[in-house]
DNA sequence: CATGGGATTGACT
DNA sequence: GTCAATCCCATGC
């Protein structure tokens, strides 16, 4: 399957955000459907982007489509896609993924980590967080700036048909402009991280 | 150069 | 529910 072009990514971040769920993540033998997604943005003050052109935010400013990694808490690595006109800094957080390929890998990656191997046997454990699903497919740092449409880290679309129903919620996790909705999960998915979205009653 | 705060996770009470 | 791990990097002196 051929990988998303960057207008795809050209466009507003809440947009590519809600676009992104279903959409498939690919990187060496490992890939996994997208279920969970934040959009950031430069207007408000839980994006990194907010503070301006600084080094490590030069890749949000940078051409729509590259995926911006960076380290959280100094343990995890959270992959980013890169959305609207250069200039602009904004990002779409890959939060969760539902595993398709390269489970026994996943799980290989993750164990290491771990003491305890029971949780790893679930499936549903293996990408069901930001820094959960980067350790499962291998990605480092070092991918910061690499091109989500022609480099090895590959998103490719959401096959006809098979478009998820989905909800809308705040983001998490974050201590700055907590109130905006811009968090999106694929409605009832079992790998979407914790807390889970309020399901509209 | 020193300091402090995270877009998290997993272990533990 | 609480809490620590661990490091990048923005900020301020």
């Amino acid at each position: 399957m051929k990988a998303l072009a960057a207008d795809f990514y050209e466009r507003p971040v809440l947009e590519v955000a809600r676009d992104l769920i279903g959409c498939v993540v690919e990187y060496g033998d490992g890939a996994g459907v997208i279920v969970e997604t934040e959009a950031y943005h430069q207007s408000e003050p839980a994006c990194h982007a907010f503070v301006g052109l600084t080094p490590r935010t030069r890749t949000l400013f940078g051409p729509a489509g590259r995926a911006y990694l960076y380290s959280s808490y100094g343990i995890h690595v959270l992959l980013n896609a890169v959305c609207e006109r250069p200039g602009i800094g904004a990002a779409v957080l890959i939060r969760a993924l539902e595993p398709v390929a390269g489970l026994t890998t996943m799980r290989i990656r993750r164990q290491r980590a771990r003491s305890s191997p029971v949780q790893v046997a679930r499936a549903t454990e293996l990408c069901s967080g930001p820094g959960k699903l980067t350790q499962a497919l291998g990605i480092g740092l070092e991918m910061n700036g690499s091109d989500l449409t022609t480099g090895a880290v590959r998103i490719t679309p959401c096959r006809s048909g098979c478009e998820p129903v989905i909800l809308t919620a705040p983001r998490i996790g974050i201590t700055k402009a907590i109130d905006l909705p811009w968090r999106f999960c694929a409605a009832g998915n079992p790998n979407v991280s914790k807390p889970w979205p309020q399901p509209p009653r």
